[in-house]
DNA sequence: ATCTTAACGGAACCAGCCTCCCATTAAGGA
DNA sequence: TCCTTAATGGGAGGCTGGTTCCGTTAAGAT
């Protein structure tokens, strides 16, 4: 993505960044829908840049310029996920707030759109290491939004002091991305509640004590 | 894979199938071995059937006939996995069965030939469907050879009577593998230990008794 | 308002992937 | 052993996806 560290010949570095007003950031925000649209519909496999620019109403040009290649195009579209994220809930009890939080993970994976776009940007992340950098970012993102959830269940005592908040997190939401991506199996709303009950029997018993 | 389920006009049903001896195993052989190479050299975007070809010293024509196209390639690796399997281990104790199981699946994934092979199998699978149910099968048949370690844990009560056996495994391979394909995080002895340690906990709490 | 030039867009060009055709090889049965 | 035909293999040709060229549009500065 980056490149021209030290710009002699005045370079344009990475298009969009000298001029990010009117044109350039609707471009974007149009393809950037056309690329959602199309992982929703057709999935990673067959992400096209030629019909991207024309769903878009786009000079392909200009998609090749920016974005370079469908890995490309994902690794964009993973960006401007993570900036737009919503904040944690706030129930009152942890148990509360994590069952909260696994349905949400539950309903975005099961969504069809978010789902496929989801499988894909998993896909995308196997096949290209910026990509995979993207998609990590992202996640750091989200627990980091999560984790003050899970510091307020231990200041009421709820869990042991000095559990690692984004490793309980991640006990919830594994079980269900490893069916959703790994084995394939369909996540039901009792695989997300039995998620949180075995995390928070875990927890409890302080297994994610920080070391 | 399979079609022509009505063969009227003698069409060959699936180059391979009528003729398996000598030759044809020894191609299909070369193919898979190649194409393993192939996914831990440069990974699944870059898969290219007539480079699979060339290396596997077959024509190219007979990969594009009997494989189709990549994913083609790596649903019939799986199955291929999927057929030599390697029996459970038995330690004595369900924790020491469980952590050896958590230690061969990190051994796996962290090394670089099979952690590459099985981020292509992902990324495939994310794309095909046929794939996709090649890699639910694969996982079906791995959970279930690993299912009696838990049973004969249920015996020694070590854990609750009427625990889900593959329900308990899942919990323990999940947290690695979401690490592995979806946050992207290294997957650490450290880790895989506490999967066993969270899985067990909620075990025991009676989280993964059969409803 | 005017100017500079970043960014876009159309179209021709290039290359690598896939398909088709037909000759060749060797399984499996008599 | 011989015969039938399943399966393989080389090569030509077409198509689709990606690249390059250059003219046009409009963002941002004066």
């Amino acid at each position: 993505m980056e490149q021209e560290t030290h710009l002699t010949e005045s370079q344009p570095a990475s298009p969009g960044t000298l001029r990010p007003g009117g044109r350039t950031a609707k471009v974007r925000r149009a393809v950037l829908d056309a690329t959602q649209d199309a992982l929703a519909d057709t999935g990673f496999h067959a992400l096209n840049m030629d019909r991207i620019a024309a769903t878009a109403g786009v000079g392909k040009t200009t998609v090749y310029r920016r974005w370079g290649s469908p890995v490309g195009l994902v690794t964009d579209l993973l960006h401007d996920m993570a900036e737009q994220s919503l904040p944690a809930s706030d129930t009152g009890s942890l148990a509360g707030d994590l069952r909260t939080n696994a349905e949400l993970v539950r309903a975005t994976l099961t969504d069809a759109r978010m789902g496929a776009v989801f499988r894909a940007v998993i896909a995308a992340a196997a096949c290209d290491e910026d990509c995979a950098r993207a998609l990590a970012d992202f996640y750091r993102t989200r627990l980091g939004e999560w984790a003050p959830v899970v510091a307020k269940g231990e200041a009421r005592g709820e869990i042991p002091a000095g559990t690692d908040p984004t490793e309980l997190l991640r006990a919830v939401s594994a079980p269900l991305y490893y069916r959703f991506a790994v084995t394939r199996e369909e996540v039901t709303a009792d695989v997300a509640e039995r998620a949180v009950t075995a995390a928070l029997a875990a927890a409890r018993d302080g297994v994610f004590i920080r070391a």
